[in-house]
DNA sequence: CGGCTTCCATACGCATAAGTATGGTAACTC
DNA sequence: GAGTTACCATACTTATGCGTATGGAAGCCG
C-alpha cells in the first residue's frame, strides 16, 4: 500500500542540467572540485545517479558545464562593478575593499584556486588572473606608474588577493576581526596605490 | 626455476618508517595530500602494503609522522637561514630574494597550504603561517615601523608570498622569465620594505 | 485513452583504496 | 644451526565512486 505523498512535502520538481550545476557549484564551494561525486550530489539533491547521467554524460562533463557557467557570471559580475567608479584611485580602492564583501563569490574563487591541477579548472583559473592583473596593471597605469612597474605591482595585488583569501577562508579560528580586517585592508590600500 | 636476482640490482634493503615517510613526503610535493594513498606509494616503494602496515598504523599515522618531520625540518632550515644576515633590511631582502631558490622547500609549502582543509595539515600551516608573520613583524618593527603598521605589512608581505607560490607553481607554462621573475621579485623588495 | 517522450530508480560491473589476517622468508641471536 | 624477531607478500573484506543497462512512472500529444 503506497499513498502518494504529497507534492508540497516532497517536492517532486523534476530537476534539469542547470539545477545539477548550481549544486555542483555549492560544494565546489564548500568542499573543493575532487570532493565533487555524482552519488553524493544526487543524495544532495534527493535524487539517485540515474536521473545524473541523462542530463550529463559524464563527471568531467558536469565540471566543464558549472566552470563556464561560473566564467560568464564571474565575468559578467566583474564588468558591472567595475563601470561604477570612474576614478583609477577610487576605482581601485573599491576593488580592494571589495575583498570584505561578497564572501560567497570569494569561497568559489578561493576552492577554484587551489583545485587549478585539475585539467580543466588550470586553463580558467590562468585566464581569470590574467584578466584581473590585466585590469589591475591598467589601474596602476593611469595613476603615472610605468608599464613594467604597474605590471610588478598589479601582480603583486593580485597575488597578496590570493594569499589572503586563501588564509582567511582556512584559519577561521584565527580570524581577523572586522575592525583588524579593516585596518589590514586599508594597510593594503595605503601600502600599494601611490 | 627461480635464481636470486643480484643483490645490487633488485637494491632488496629493507624499508624503515623514515623510507615511508620521505616517500609521502615526495609524493605530498607531487600530487598534493589527498593523492597520497598507501597502495600506490607502496608501488612505488617497489613493496606492497604489508609491508605499510607494519611500520604504520593507518594513513592518517603516516600524514602525521610526515607532517611533523617537515615542520621539525622547517623549523631548523628557518632558523639557520634567519641567523646568517644581522641588518633587519638585508635580512628581509635576503629572505624575498630566497623565493627564487630551494624549490623544493616551496613546492612542499604550496601542496601543504593548499590541503589545509585537512584536520592535521590545517593546524600546522596555521602554526607557520603565524611564525613567519611574527618574524616579519619583527623585521619591518626594526625598521621603524608601529607595531601595529608592522603587523599589517608582515601579514601583506607573507600573503603576497603565499599567493605568488601558488601562482607560479601551478601556471607553469605562463611562469615569468628569469629576467621576469627577478625584476617582480625586486618590485617586491622596494614596494614592500620601507 | 493509447502512445511517445522525458525524467528517474534499481541493479549491475568495474576499479581503487583502507584495513585485516595469515603465512612466508630474511636476518639476527645465542 | 635452531629459534626468534623483523619485514613483507598474498588474499581476503568492506566501502566508495564511475559508468551502463534497463525498466518504470509522470506528462504531453494526438
Amino acid at each position: 500500500m503506497h499513498f502518494r505523498v504529497s507534492k508540497a512535502l516532497a517536492e517532486r520538481t523534476r530537476l534539469s542540467a542547470d539545477d545539477w550545476e548550481v549544486a555542483a557549484l555549492e560544494v565546489i564551494a564548500e568542499q573543493g572540485v575532487t570532493a565533487l561525486a555524482v552519488e553524493p550530489l544526487a543524495k544532495r539533491l534527493g535524487v539517485t545517479k540515474g536521473s545524473f547521467y541523462w542530463h550529463f554524460s559524464s563527471r568531467e562533463a558536469l565540471i566543464q558545464a558549472t566552470l563556464e557557467r561560473w566564467e560568464e557570471n564571474d565575468l559578467a559580475t566583474f564588468e558591472r562593478t567595475l563601470n561604477l567608479v570612474k576614478e583609477p584611485r577610487d576605482k581601485l580602492r573599491a576593488l580592494f575593499r571589495r575583498t570584505r564583501e561578497e564572501v560567497h563569490s570569494h569561497v568559489i574563487f578561493c576552492a577554484l584556486f587551489k583545485a587549478a591541477d585539475h585539467p580543466l579548472v588550470g586553463p580558467l583559473m590562468q585566464r581569470v588572473s590574467e584578466r584581473r592583473i590585466a585590469f589591475l596593471k591598467d589601474g596602476f597605469e593611469r595613476l603615472g606608474m610605468s608599464p613594467r612597474d604597474a605590471l610588478n605591482r598589479a601582480r603583486l595585488t593580485y597575488l597578496s588577493y590570493v594569499g589572503f583569501l586563501q588564509y582567511y577562508q582556512q584559519f577561521k579560528s584565527a580570524r581577523m576581526s572586522i575592525e583588524e580586517l579593516d585596518a589590514y585592508v586599508e594597510h593594503v590600500i595605503e601600502s600599494l596605490i601611490p
